[in-house]
DNA sequence: ATGTGTTTGTTAAATGTTTGACATACCCGA
DNA sequence: TCGGGTATGTCAAACATTTAACAAACACAT
């Protein structure tokens, strides 16, 4: 078995992937480590290191080219293949991520809204219908939805995090106040927002 | 000078917060680092370690008092004072946290909100109308303003974040595509909801 | 009042992450 | 084709974080 990869790396791997996008809609071509140091604010020696634990993207005098080590970011986050993503609770913040179209550029396709209350089941949101909660199962099957955002109130989170499990679901966007780590046969990522609210909160006070 | 607290550390606070919060719902009167590490899953070390960054909150034998130290947690985070919030750029996302209630319950208030939009302009959201943008600098004057939400695109963030540090907000909760890291006399906590998902994709895929 | 058991605060070890240094490989101009 | 310059990949050192261990302090039952 491979050596796993930490997670420090991997929460810089999109803050990459993001830079070399934005080289790439610049036209440039090749970019050195040290060059991009520069612009991300990071030693040079975390960039060849971050890069090193995929392999060998560079090449010695030249640097990397931009397109190719994109595209090779792109496959190792997983965006060469889509991804389909049912949001589950229809209240703003589920709206939100309904609405927001940067996603579908990065291969998340939302495929599913879900609710339960009656005035939101029935209403289409950038183009896709809300159905009720209890039709998940039905409307699940076969669909290959692999994502679930999960913005919906602590008290359910849990019940419904286990059912989208069942049906399949292997990744769970948790926006809800509760840890889900305790899940199997899942991968949770927790979005607590008040948290790092509260982070900033700290972080002023801390300067007065 | 005391000696600073690694982010490591702050990132945990509000998940004690909140752990400690539920506990004080449930009527619980102490708890012990053990008991606390079981529910949370973490190790009582580093409960304790974390903790006595701050000062001792405990007394051996007995444990931690769960009402006081919720409340100091409270006051490390900031919590203990008001923070008065303007949302900058009015879209879904926007509007999402302007209805977000459980903020209001940590002490943060949803004071202004501003877009440029005509559309949005002059409506009312969660009992705040909506601004101008180029009314920022009236509005904000002597309001004490000390947050700003930043959900706007991001060729607009920067230019807007430095309006709003010279009108004297303090701490920046950026939402916008971009890093704001390079800003002076300001905190930033950037929170780049795409990030997230792209690391819960690749956890999926990894996993296969 | 005393002694046993509990639990903290704290020190030190273990583990993990980041940075610096440099040999090696390759580019590119002449 | 050759050689100086450049930039990677990698190793080891420095630094940071987490865990384990335990003495000191206190609670609580008797």
């Amino acid at each position: 078995m491979e050596k796993e990869i930490s997670q420090a790396v991997i929460r810089r791997m999109p803050r990459y992937y993001r830079y070399l996008g934005e080289l790439l809609d610049a036209g440039t071509e090749r970019i050195s480590s040290n060059d991009l140091s520069k612009r991300m604010h990071v030693t040079a020696s975390q960039i060849r290191q971050d890069l090193n634990n995929f392999g060998g993207f560079g090449q010695q005098g030249y640097g990397y080219n931009v397109k190719f080590l994109y595209e090779e970011i792109g496959k190792i986050l997983g965006l060469n293949e889509k991804h389909n993503v049912v949001v589950i609770g229809v209240g703003h913040l589920g709206q939100a991520i309904a609405n927001y179209s940067n996603f579908a550029g990065l291969g998340f396709e939302i495929t599913g809204l879900f609710d339960v209350d009656p005035d939101v089941v029935g209403k289409e949101i950038n183009g896709v219908t809300v159905h009720h909660i209890d039709d998940l199962e039905e409307c699940l099957k076969d669909r290959n939805v692999d994502i679930a955002a999960l913005t919906l109130p602590k008290s359910q989170a849990e019940k419904t995090a286990r059912k989208l499990v069942e049906l399949g679901v292997k990744g769970i966007w948790n926006f809800a106040l509760v840890d889900l780590d305790e899940l199997d046969d899942v991968t949770v990522e927790n979005v607590h927002l008040s948290d790092t609210l509260m982070q900033l909160s700290y972080n002023i006070t801390k300067k007065k």
